[in-house]
DNA sequence: TATTGTTATACTCTATAACTATA
DNA sequence: TATAGTTATAGAGTATAACAATA
């Protein structure tokens, strides 16, 4: 009874500007992510782009530098300072003085920081299945191959 | 020589933790889009987010209310508030009474407005194309088909 | 009383620039 | 001089809550 879904002046539902409507629609999905994972994470005190943080450090063999997280996380390092310090204050990970360098700061994962992996990890599947659920098993094996590719083919970062 | 491209404890290469992964690449392919769009955008002095209302408000018959683009938005109404302010202040969108209700505020674009939209729409059509580029016309066909999909096929917000 | 939009406020995320301390 | 990380600052985006005007 209300919004028109198919814009009127935007795109044809055909094949002409599929570009322009994927980005609209990757914003979209995106944005539903977060407010599913802000919700879930809320209890735990922690929020996305900690957890994203606290992630990729797990990811590490051996504790990655500062500069390694932020090239990692496509951000500035100035980014990657507060999402630090937050999940230093809470107790996830600690920054170590590095033998070699005394320059370098680098970030390992407490025990407490890999409780707290564990105890979200089942919860980040249910927010993924909340968004993915109109998609089919194998449909979502394309969409995570699609994306990949994107992900992979692509740049580091333009210089 | 450094980053493990591969998470060590996250999700296994093969299909467990699909679902997860596909979070994170949305995430990334995200976080591009905007950076590329804030790139394109800045000289023409409008953000990402004004220039998807502009686009939301374009895409009407009639002039929407702000509820109506909030709804379509996926936000909250006091969000639609700031945008408006702003495209209103550079004279692309017009708040315009509504003859039949007097607390109902609609929202016109303006010939400006409408410029601005044309001038943009190669830009954004580039800024697709410059994240879409690893995939072929056909992947892209496949992926468009797969998000439009999801967005379609989830409760507008969870109530 | 319920709805529409606003003012007021606060927080997350990210960026640029300038500074410190190493190397 | 170049690198690693930080302090300082700014701005975009969005949220909640309280309120005004209208229905």
């Amino acid at each position: 009874m209300d919004a028109p879904d198919s814009p009127g002046s935007l795109g044809s539902p055909g094949s002409p500007d599929t570009d322009g409507m994927l980005a609209e629609q990757l914003l979209r999905l995106t944005r539903r992510l977060h407010r599913i994972q802000s919700r879930q994470l809320e209890p735990i005190d922690i929020t996305p782009a900690q957890f994203r943080l606290l992630r990729t450090v797990a990811s590490y063999d051996a504790a990655p530098r500062m500069a390694d997280l932020a090239r990692r996380l496509d951000v500035v390092p100035r980014a990657v300072t507060t999402l630090v310090d937050a999940l230093e204050a809470s107790g996830r990970v600690r920054r170590a003085p590095d033998p070699d360098s005394r320059r370098v700061v680098r970030i390992e994962i407490t025990d407490e920081g890999r409780a707290t992996l564990r105890s979200l990890r089942s919860a980040r599947r249910a927010a993924a299945e909340e968004i993915l659920a109109p998609l089919t098993a194998d449909q979502r094996e394309v969409l995570g191959g699609l994306l990949s590719a994107l992900v992979d083919g692509m740049p580091e970062r333009r210089c």
